[in-house]
This record gives structure tokens, sequence and C-alpha cells, in this order.
DNA sequence: TAAAGATAAAATTTATAAATTTCTCTCTGC
DNA sequence: GCAGAGAGAAATTTATAAATTTTATCTTTA
């Protein structure tokens, strides 16, 4: 669902491989398939109505992705979640994220401030949620997000640490999928996307960095609360 | 040939497909299939003895990597090389290394150096060439030299970090792979590796990091004068 | 109760069929 | 007479269906 929410014009996923593929990470990054839940091919040729192979080149890629674990001869499993990875890739994240944002700060140009600033507006006036009581995700409000932070890190220079720092984003993705119906509203995430606009466009490096990688590790500390306290089950390593 | 190196004992690779999957990664990163060369089914069929659907599984986990590019319905291409995408690549790892071999050193420990100076030693008094006269890889070496710069790294406490790094170091392999012959002897690549140690045995975390910098940055500067030289089909970038 | 064998289930691979692209040849128009 | 468009054939990629191999489960036996 919010996966390639970016490319907009992508021209057509012409084979059945790709359209899977897209629709599976969706919904693994969703956790509509739970995490660690094991994908039998017989479930999923039924649920997406397709073919072993195109199915088979899915999940391969998944693989590579490591969102799907492939045990040989004894089939594929949807990642397991942990505290452990939780917190790897947090620390991953705030390290290559830094790193991007001062590269794209030293890079910076007029055009990129000011697609930032409109990235940002755009992401201030959309709700968070659909439903002002409860929870309800509003896919426009994270494909802003995402666009966001992209577009912060974008100007780095360099397409496989953009590619690295997505794949990163995917991942945690799903441990925030797991925790926000209940984290929703403890936290004011739109005055942090205001500092940081700010700081970049202020070219103040250092507080931008200070602040993306506070901001990731709040991110952390939320989901660690809420996992740590509702299921121990999250735990579980393998 | 050069990949899973390091994992020694590594257990049955059960499946066809990802004992295809790893013969094909070693025949494109040896370069033994040219970048840019379309990879035709009927031809992988008949070349690595095997069915479509291994071959078109490890052709998809390729894909995710970048070491192949899959054109929707038509196919599938070994990925080209371009002096961009050299440049890109080497930029991206000085990054990413230099931030791994500086959380590598803070959590040094005397283990950690120790197997550093031993993966040291055994690189040094193993010949980077089979022959004296004229340059043939000597796999042994290879191993050696990725254990050396592996373990560089491998204290930073990211398995996705470190992950990267290898997916880096695999794309550049093939830079190295086709300019290797004639760069041979033009280089005390040894020296470097020595004053790398140093600097980390001495907890010079600076210039450690600036020394391992310069080392990547040198390895491209002799390729793009090979590549530029030789052949200029290699300015094209798609 | 534990081990061995048999049965069932599931994953992997091969074989076959369908769909798409690419190439070639012809025909038309300038 | 030549360039370009279009139709048809060949080649190739993609998808489905069938067969094989491996793993897991259950029963039986020692």
């Amino acid at each position: 669902m919010n996966v390639n929410l970016l490319k907009k014009g992508a021209e057509s996923p012409a084979t059945l491989a790709t359209s899977i593929y897209e629709r599976l990470k969706a919904d693994i990054l969703s956790t509509r398939l739970e995490p660690g839940r094991k994908l039998q091919l017989r479930f999923l040729i039924e649920h997406y109505d397709a073919g072993q192979t195109p199915l088979r080149e899915a999940l391969n890629r998944l693989t590579t992705e490591d969102l799907v674990i492939g045990k040989e001869q004894r089939g594929f499993f949807v990642k397991p979640i942990s505290l452990d990875e939780l917190h790897e890739l947090t620390k991953t994240r705030c390290w290559v994220e830094t790193l991007a944002l001062r590269e794209s700060m030293a890079n910076a140009t007029p055009d990129w401030e000011e697609a930032l600033l409109v990235a940002h507006h755009r992401l201030e006036r959309t709700p968070r949620s659909l439903n002002a009581e409860r929870f309800e995700d509003n896919p426009e409000w994270e494909m802003l997000h995402r666009a966001f932070h992209a577009l912060l890190i974008g100007g780095c220079g360099s397409k496989p640490l953009i590619g690295f720092c997505e794949q990163l984003a995917d991942r945690l993705y799903r441990y925030r999928a797991l925790s926000i119906r209940k984290a929703f509203r403890v936290r004011k995430v739109g005055d942090e996307h205001a500092a940081i606009l700010k700081a970049v466009l202020d070219r103040d490096t250092a507080e931008a960095e200070r602040l993306l990688q506070l901001h990731y590790e709040k991110t952390a500390d939320i989901i660690r609360a809420d996992l740590g306290a509702t299921n121990n089950d999250a735990a579980a390593t393998r």
C-alpha cells in the first residue's frame, strides 16, 4: 500500500510477478501478514489468485530484502520481529540518514529547499488519522511523510545509499504498524518535522542531524514500550 | 568463486535455486558474464544445466541486489558498468565503511584486535598473483583480503550495515576484475593494509578512517584510468 | 517410551502452454 | 527507387499444470 507511493507515474507493472511482489510486500509491511507466519504456497496461490512461478519469484525477491526468510526445502516465512532488530535498524538508520542528510545539506540548492518546504506544508495539513477519535491509518499522510523524509536525504548524491535508507524505512515501518494504534495521540510528531525543517533551512547541519536522530529514536522508544508491554512474543528473535 | 568465501562451513545449499544463484553471482562478479550482456533463458538453461524455475528465481534475487537488470517482458541483463556508478559506489563505500570502522573501533576488544592482526598476517604472506610474471588471480588472496576488510567493520554492531557494505564490495569487485590484469604491480597494496592495521591498533580512529578512505579512492583511481584508457564503452550508463 | 517405518503434506523442479516482443518481409506513399 | 508503416512469423519471456523430491506427521513395533 505504501510501497512505491513515491513513483507516481510508474509504468505498467507488466508482469504478474512484480504485481504480486508489490502486493505481498505491502501486506507484510502493514502486518496483514503477521511476522513469523508461514507463507504456504497453496495459501498464497489461492489468496493472491496466481500461479506458483510468479509467487515464487516474488518471494525470492523479498528474501533478498530480508522481509521474507526462505528456509531451504521447507518453505518461506514472514521475517519475525524482535526488539533486537528494532534496535539495530534504528541505530543504523540514525547513522546513515544523518550521514545522508549532511551530504544533502552540503549540496543544498534553492530548488531543494523549496521542495522541502512544500513537502512539509502538504504533510502538515494532512490529518494523521482518518478518524479523530481512534486511529485509522491515512494512506495520504503516510505517503507525504515518506516523501518528506525521502527528500531530506534525496540530495546526498548516492543512489545506493538512498536505496539502503528506503530499505531500512520499509523494515521499520512494520514495527510502527504494530504499535501505531496505541501510540496515536501521545506524540506531536508534527512539531518534530517542523523543527527539522527549520534547522535545514537555517543551514544548521549539526542541529538538523541531532533532531533527525532524536526523531527516529523517539519513535523506537514508543514502539519498544508498546511492544514490550503488550505481548512478549516480540522478543522471540528466531 | 569469491562469493561466500567467508562462510566456510556453510550448510548444504540444498536447493538448486541457491546453488545456481551462487554460481551466477560469481560469474557476474568475475565478469565471465560481461556487463550489459543479455541473459537468455535458453542459454542459461543449457549452460547451467537447470530448469527455468530455479534460474528465474536466481535472476530475481540478483535483480534485487542490482547485479542483474530485469526488463519486464523482455528479459534479464547483466548490470552494465559505468564510470558514474564506479564513482557513486566508491563514494558510498568510503562514507559507510569509515562510519562502520569508527563504530568498530569504539567497540574494540582485545579479541577483535588480535583477530585483525592474524587476518593481516595471513594476507601479507599470501601472494597476490599465482604467477610472478603476469597476473593470475589467486583465490586464496582474494578470500583473505575480503576477510581482513570484513573484520575491520565487523565490530560495528549492525548486521544491516555490514550487509550493505558487502553488497558494495561485491558491486565494486566487478570493476576491479575488469582492470586488475593491468593494474597489477603498479601498487603496493600491502603497505596500505599495514598502515591501516597500525592505525587501528594505535587506536587512532581519525587516521584509520583517513587511510581506509584513501585505500578505496586509490583503487577507484586506478580502475578509472585503466577503464577510461582502454575502452570507452564503459561510459555507457544504461 | 523410544525408534522405525509408512503415509501425508509441502516444497522444488520439470514440462507444457499462453502471451508478449522482436524481427522480417511486404506493401504503400512520396 | 527508397523510406516508413503494417501485417505476419519466429523467438523469447511469462504463466500454468504436472511430476518429483524432500520433509513432517502419525502409527506401529520393539
